[in-house]
DNA sequence: TTGTATGCGTTATCAT
DNA sequence: ATGATAACGCATACAA
């Protein structure tokens, strides 16, 4: 690969001339402009970020620190924030740490020396105060993105008013019992029930978590359930993988949907068009959140100015569809 | 972020030393060792792989180019490459083209002013020559996966094979006219037909290629083969997202599945075994792709002697489920 | 065992 | 308008 110097050399002219003339710099005689340009096409010049960075001190690297890539709800965030930093010059530099603390470690170390200019992370430690310190110690711009992150920028979408909408439209399609997959801590679970005691505190008490993924045992809660409480069930899954899933047992066990059960996703995942019944889903924003989080990482890295950083809750939004609406 | 000038400094030694210890170089005095070491550690020393590239002449960087990320198949393949690649100390440079030459021209640019050490590449153009000669015009070591690209070191899986297999397996399960939702140049639907023809000649003609993605237009297509062909269909779809769209307009329809219509879709998403009935799908390698790929990758990068690219077949395997068995 | 000197390919600051 | 020169952070050959 051609270098500067060797360009130079080529045409006669110094080195720095053929720096100016590459980078469009200053005023420089047309005719060695011409020379130079032809000699760098002829030769195909390509600049040595390497270099570039060396002596100008950045990167336009952008650091991507993921937990799980194969997870389809992530694979398209990145697709989204590969698309907006390219549109700025800056490229992602990739990792999946695959849910292990120890991977993230690295990867933040890794980065370092990549001495990128900036940082998006889905963590996989829940925000303990360490590890923001951590981050925060690296002296690099980040975002955090999915989640949430005290005194960290974080773009993420408020699950507990997603829950929420869960929650208001599976009461409105009659359900009088709930069950919900997932993790008790979940803010979706939160909002989820808090919207359902509001509307009908009779039925507070007509709710089952299920937390298992292991379908034997899934199919035996929601078995137990269904037959301690002969209303309609409203079932909201965190996301749509696991909806699948249920929607199959329940298919297995002969429970009709949206008859007997309504079910709910999250992700809404190109699956759910295609799906019978047609998956009802919360959808998030993806390719607005990643704008987001790249905007508010290119601003940091252009104006450093170490302020505190803001969370940026987005909404979510439900897309009802036959697998919770009798009508549709 | 300090460096090894500024440690040699604050420790009273020269760069050079410096740099043996942190390397592990040589031998150096013990408690010089010592010294350097703390030292490092105290400020959290973290090398700048930019200089060292620029020095050493390695950047420990892999350029990925896919076509597209979002699709579940290739973010799974992703994930294993970084894995690979990081077990060896190389990062990924992540690029998604989203099917446009034009991006994917640019990509080889950029990771060209990367300096990476090797690309692994997913192209949209389907092998012109031109293609295969602008990529071995760029020096870096390639390969090519997902796909055949002869003259460049590739990975793939067999798929005309994979489609015998389908093919035979449809016939044993008693199907007697035939469906292919693909492009026919895929090397697929060959090895399907061609195992179709040969096992039952007397069904050769019955058969129908769907090419559209739009639902109406699937079941109409869908409604007038099986009105033509009263026996078995044994459907074969090019991968698991089309499958499953099939798979809901089938049960929409009420044909019986896999009674009726027997059904194999490609890739063996996580989802086949949700559905309901659980989805036959073909399952490729990926994580020995990916393994073989860096392999390969790896191995080129050591020793670059230019030898033609080799094609690499692997076999992809069909596994059987009740979408297409009817004892399962 | 350790230090000096040099070079990697740029950018940037000087002169000229 | 252009050429010296230094600097970025490191590796490496050579000298001591």
């Amino acid at each position: 690969m051609i270098t500067m110097t060797e360009i130079a050399k080529l045409t006669g002219v110094s080195q720095p001339t053929v720096s100016r003339v590459l980078n469009g710099n200053q005023a420089v005689n047309p005719e060695v402009r011409e020379r130079v340009t032809a000699c760098a096409r002829e030769h195909g010049y390509q600049p040595n970020v390497m270099a570039q960075s060396l002596a100008g001190s950045r990167t336009h690297l952008i650091g991507v620190i993921l937990t799980d890539i194969s997870n389809a709800f992530f694979a398209d965030l990145v697709k989204h924030i590969e698309q907006e930093a390219g549109k700025n010059g800056y490229r992602l530099i990739l990792f999946n740490t695959n849910y292990h603390p120890e991977r993230e470690q690295e990867c933040l170390e890794v980065v370092q020396r990549y001495r990128v200019d900036g940082l998006v992370v889905v963590p996989v430690q829940e925000e303990t105060a360490e590890w923001r310190d951590r981050v925060r110690r690296l002296h690099i711009p980040a975002v955090v993105i999915t989640r949430r992150a005290k005194g960290l920028d974080c773009v993420y979408v408020d699950h507990r008013e997603a829950g929420s909408q869960v929650g208001r439209h599976l009461h409105e399609q009659g359900c009088e019992s709930y069950v919900f997959f997932g993790n008790m801590a979940d803010e979706k679970y939160e909002g989820f029930m808090e919207a359902v005691e509001k509307l009908a505190p009779a039925n507070r008490k007509h709710f089952t978590n299920i937390v298992t993924k292991e379908p034997a045992a899934i199919e035996k809660h929601l078995a137990k359930h269904l037959e301690q409480y002969p209303g309609r069930a409203g079932i909201f899954a965190y996301n749509d993988r696991r909806a699948l899933q249920i929607l199959g047992i329940l298919q297995r066990m002969g429970i009709e949907v949206p008859g007997r059960a309504a079910l709910v996703g999250f992700d809404n995942t190109y699956m759910c068009e295609y799906l019978y019944p047609r998956l009802s889903s919360v959808s998030q924003p993806n390719e607005a959140m990643a704008a987001k989080a790249v905007e508010l990482l290119l601003h940091r890295i252009e104006q450093p100015e170490e302020l505190q950083g803001e969370a940026h809750p987005m909404h979510a939004r439900l897309i009802p569809r036959s697998s919770s609406v009798i009508a549709l």
